[in-house]
RNA sequence: GCCCUUGUGGCGGAAUUGGUAGACGCGCUGGAUUCAAAAUCCAGUUCCUUCGGGAGUGGGGGUUCGAUUCCCCCCGGGGGUACCA
């Protein structure tokens, strides 16, 4: 019988299906094992064939780990939430969960046909009302607790009241943006209003009046993870800083411990610094300065408090509060005119044009008192209101913004470190003796560092203080399709949860999902809605990272009705083992997850302080892309000209073209028949006129000889619709089966790297698959095993190919596993083997990669049940022995020969073996031999 | 700029702790089969060569009997971040 994937797919898919064979429990004796994929957002274009890399290596492993005797956890759900729905709904009226519903079902069947062995019982999405009522809870539970920061954890708010009633604001140490002070008895005299003012300084989830994000094309706020080089990543439409009331969760309260738990957690370097610079931990001083005719004093942060004495002026940023105040008249209009063009900026220009120095005097001095000098004040876009303090004193001489201010606006510059000693140092480096600077005279850097500090804290101008970069997340998304902010305000505009009975908040039908004109959520205008019991609801909803928080949690529990997900199941399965995905989620999504993961464990909801224990982030699987050069000359014809003629002088715009239409695609030598002209122009019609140049003239459409070639460009890159060089799984499931398209994706490379999609070489894969099946069939196409005795080379092969695939998965490097397959296949067919011996443990080593056609040949091989329930095979050592060992053989480390000794030589032995041999004469007469190296079973090297 | 990562045949890649560089597959070349093609099978395929051998893992240097692997400098690709004081 021929190797017919399909049909044998079809057959055992049903049969899984029918038998619920993945089916896992959250009661076993076996270990437990949770893997997880980065579950999809499902985007109308479909998977493509670079989708399914992670999760079809998260699939083997999955098999691998329940073969091994483990009770896996392998699910998978729909980040159905999001931006790229809801334009869709605005552009064509389609209701995003109309079409975010259809997207599904079109990836769960793609996902079908893919042989993934997902507990599909436990399936759900973002967007179900079932599963945002816990999203809904744990945004209550923030809004609930305060961060303890002498208990170094997240606590129930309510303790914090009990606190503010017993002793009032004293003692208290926790995350806040708080400044006032109070005693038990002014809080309790307060009204509600004003308690609520002070609690949102405490909450975890709070609103406050921020600079943020705001992208008036998308019509709401972004995060600042969600903005990238000061465009929106979605869309790429401009951003500004525009000051507005945010709901904010509290993230910076775990700054230290996002960053410290880094080292517990088994994850690839680079994610892990991406976190690490995201979190942006810096250690420095907190000062205040005295300023010249004012009480107030003015507070800066740095890190170089040993650098004092070159502190010759002072920078606020512009939107800094103190500006108004201490402006004198002098200089008012100069600062307003300064003020209006800082405004005008965008957030894409400010980053642009980052060299540009801009700035403005105050007109007003700060004194600093180690030069006893009064130094002036400015204003300057360079330094930013939302880190440190907005306000810095700049040391020109060691610092290279400050440097290029102070020469800008010609101030003094003195040079306070001598770095001759360091040669190569420079400005940014913490190396150097103090010079000019009084007392630090002398010193080095570090140590001046550290007396500076004490003698800040001494005089009490300032303390030691630790920075972040880290920024609090903005919450509010003023926009429809997203999980409503479960929050009535009353009368008095305070804040309420609405009440757990009351969960979920549902979303409300809507058909106009146009962002409204004074920037609220499209929900403001459902009046009805808003209205409620008295007091009107939250319309903002919550951004797209809130239900990928916590998802993970919910699949150990997906069907609760009570609880976010039950004690024991969490107790159970504790947090993911393996977690594979993307790398572009680490300073959102992943960043995100271990913030409210602390935050559930700080409250006892959750047994482990970190959610996933290992992750792996797959590689992209790139396209080609295809370009045509179009001459941007300024005549009205169109000119395509030949990749082949395209030179230096001429000017030309790129048009990526349709892979399919390209002959050769890919290759140095892609090039377009008059056939693929005559798709291009049916295709883009505009260009229906154009002329086509190459080195024999010039063309035009339907008067091309049949020799005609126009060269196209090829390129590797993103594979994208925009690039109309998408390659669907389907197509290729279709041709040559799931389990050969799973064999190849893997085969292609290592799982973490990028690599090309190369449609071709999966025939490599096909030929295999199909070897292996004959390995089953004699010449007749009869099934054929044979019950005798393997020979001891067979076993070797077999055992050979076991040991290998053991530990690769092991380490997950999946492609070596399968050359190790197709070695073992090539090594059995030689050797004609069809014994049972050989052939059963095979196709158990199989099965993780190839399910279909495993369960198929296991059938056959008379067994009953599943191959994935059985166990995986280990190998024995003594199947591998050699009786004799061929080593390379080098002469001053170059290999010149071989020979075969007997394994159990030693060392002496294979030593005079060797300089016995005839071969090695040649190479060693007339020379002194200096030293023989040998090292037993691997080689020997003879120095002469 | 800073941080991370990566560089091996025409291509994807292998070499797990310093020990036979190029496994496995694609592609290509030749042959068998065929009227022919597809498919299949067999052989070859890092480069140079006077056929002795020589060179070779981005480039240069070093450590070592021996380096794709370790160290130093430089160059290229990919990613992150970017006035963070």
């Amino acid at each position: 019988m021929e190797y017919n994937p399909q049909s044998i797919e079809r057959k055992w898919r049903d049969y899984w299906e029918k038998n619920e064979v993945y089916r896992v429990s959250n009661e076993s004796d076996k270990p437990k094992y949770y893997v997880l994929d980065m579950f999809p957002y499902p985007s109308g274009a479909g998977l493509h064939v670079g989708h399914p890399l992670g999760y079809i290596a998260s699939d083997i492993y999955a098999r691998y780990k329940r073969m091994k005797g483990f009770n896996v956890l392998h699910p998978m759900g729909y980040d159905a939430f999001g931006l790229p729905a809801e334009q869709y709904a605005i552009d064509t009226g389609i209701h995003p969960s109309v079409s975010t519903d259809a997207n599904i079902k079109q990836y769960r069947s793609q996902m079908d046909h893919l042989g993934f062995s997902f507990d599909w019982s436990r399936e759900f999405r973002t967007s179900d009302p079932d599963f945002y009522k816990w999203t809904q809870w744990i945004f209550q539970l923030l809004f609930d607790s305060y961060y303890d920061t002498r208990a170094d954890k997240a606590k129930p708010i309510t303790e914090l009241i009990a606190q503010f009633e017993t002793s009032g604001s004293s003692g208290v140490k926790a995350a806040s943006q708080n400044d006032k002070t109070f005693t038990a008895d002014e809080w309790k005299a307060m009204g509600a209003a004003e308690q609520s003012d002070i609690l949102t300084n405490f909450r975890m989830a709070f609103r406050k009046v921020a600079y943020v994000n705001w992208c008036e094309v998308l019509g709401t706020v972004l995060a600042n993870d969600e903005v990238k080089d000061g465009v929106s990543e979605r869309g790429g439409h401009p951003v500004e800083k525009r000051p507005m009331l945010q709901w904010s969760l509290r993230i910076t309260a775990y700054a230290q411990r996002l960053l410290d738990d880094l080292k517990t957690i088994d994850w690839p370097d680079a994610m892990k610094t991406i976190q690490s610079n995201w979190i942006g931990r810096s250690e420095g001083a907190q000062m205040f300065f005295d300023l010249k005719g004012h009480d107030e004093k003015l507070e800066i942060y740095t890190t170089r408090p040993d650098t004092i004495f070159g502190a010759t002026y002072m920078v606020l940023a512009p939107e800094h509060p103190l500006v108004d105040k201490i402006t004198t008249e002098d200089q008012r209009a100069a600062v307003t005119k300064y003020l209006e063009y800082t405004n005008s900026r965008s957030e894409r220009e400010r980053m642009t044009e980052v060299k540009e120095v801009t700035g403005c005097f105050l007109g007003a001095y700060a004194k600093n008192t180690f030069t006893n000098t009064e130094i002036p004040i400015y204003i300057g876009e360079y330094v930013l209101m939302d880190y440190g303090t907005g306000a810095i004193m700049a040391v020109p001489s060691d610092d290279d913004r400050d440097f290029a201010f102070a020469t800008k606006f010609d101030l003094p510059i003195i040079d306070v470190i001598d770095k001759s000693k360091y040669p190569g140092a420079d400005r940014h480096d913490k190396l150097g003796i103090m010079i000019n600077s009084g007392f630090l005279d002398g010193m080095e850097v570090p140590a001046a560092i550290e007396l500076m500090l004490k003698k800040i804290e001494e005089q009490g101008i300032g303390q030691r203080q630790v920075n972040f970069r880290l920024r609090d997340a903005t919450f509010s998304r003023q926009r429809y399709w997203g999980e409503p902010i479960p929050i009535l305000y009353d009368a008095d505009g305070v804040p309420q949860k609405v009440d757990l009975s009351q969960l979920p908040v549902e979303l409300p039908p809507l058909d106009n999902f146009q962002p409204t004109a004074d920037g609220r959520s499209p929900l403001a205008r459902k009046t009805d809605w808003v209205n409620h019991d008295g007091m009107t609801r939250e319309t903002d909803t919550m951004p797209g990272y809130a239900g990928s928080s916590w998802y993970y949690l919910r699949y150990m529990d997906a069907q609760n009705h009570d609880a976010f997900v039950s004690k024991s199941a969490v107790e159970y399965w504790q947090q993911v083992d393996l977690y594979i995905g993307g790398p572009e989620h680490g300073t959102g999504h992943l960043m995100y997850s271990r913030f409210w993961h602390k935050f559930l464990y700080d409250l006892g909801y959750v047994p482990t302080p970190e959610p996933f224990k290992k992750l792996i982030n797959q590689g992209m699987i790139q396209g080609v892309i295809e370009f045509l050069y179009l001459s941007k000359s300024a005549d009205e014809q169109k000119r395509f000209v030949s990749a082949d003629q395209v030179n230096d002088s001429g000017d030309y715009a790129r048009i990526p073209v349709f892979i399919d239409f390209v002959s050769d695609y890919g290759s140095k030598d892609s090039y377009l028949s008059p056939d693929g002209i005559r798709q291009f122009v049916e295709w883009r019609p505009d260009y229906a006129d154009a002329v086509f140049v190459t080195a024999d003239g010039e063309f035009k459409v339907g008067a091309m000889p049949v020799t005609f070639k126009f060269q196209t460009h090829s390129e590797v890159g993103k594979m994208s619709k925009r690039y109309f060089n998408v390659v669907n799984p389907d197509d290729v499931v279709d041709k040559y089966g799931a389990d050969c398209f799973r064999m190849y994706e893997m085969f292609l490379g290592p799982l973490e790297h990028s690599k090309p999609w190369d449609t071709q070489g999966i025939d490599g894969v096909s030929k295999f698959l199909r070897k292996m099946w004959g390995l089953f069939y004699d010449k007749n196409g009869q099934f054929s095993v044979s019950d005798e005795a393997a020979k001891p080379e067979e076993m070797k092969v077999l055992h050979t190919v076991i040991k290998k695939v053991n530990s690769d998965i092991d380490r997950f490097s999946f492609n070596t596993c399968i050359s190790a397959f197709m070695v073992a296949t090539n090594d059995l067919k030689k050797l004609g083997t069809n014994k049972r011996s050989v052939l059963v443990p095979l196709v158990k080593l199989l099965s993780p990669f190839a399910p279909h056609v495993a369960e198929e040949l296991w059938q056959q091989l008379g067994n009953e049940g599943s191959v994935t329930k059985v166990e995986f095979p280990t190998h024995d050592e003594n199947f591998l022995k050699e009786d004799s060992i061929t080593y390379p053989i080098s002469i001053n480390g170059k290999k010149r020969m071989t020979a075969d000794f007997p394994a159990d030589m030693s060392k002496d032995e294979l030593e005079k073996a060797a300089l016995a041999l005839d071969d090695l004469q040649k190479w060693i007469e007339g020379k002194e031999i200096r030293k023989v190296i040998v090292v037993t079973g691997r080689m020997i090297n003879v120095v002469v």
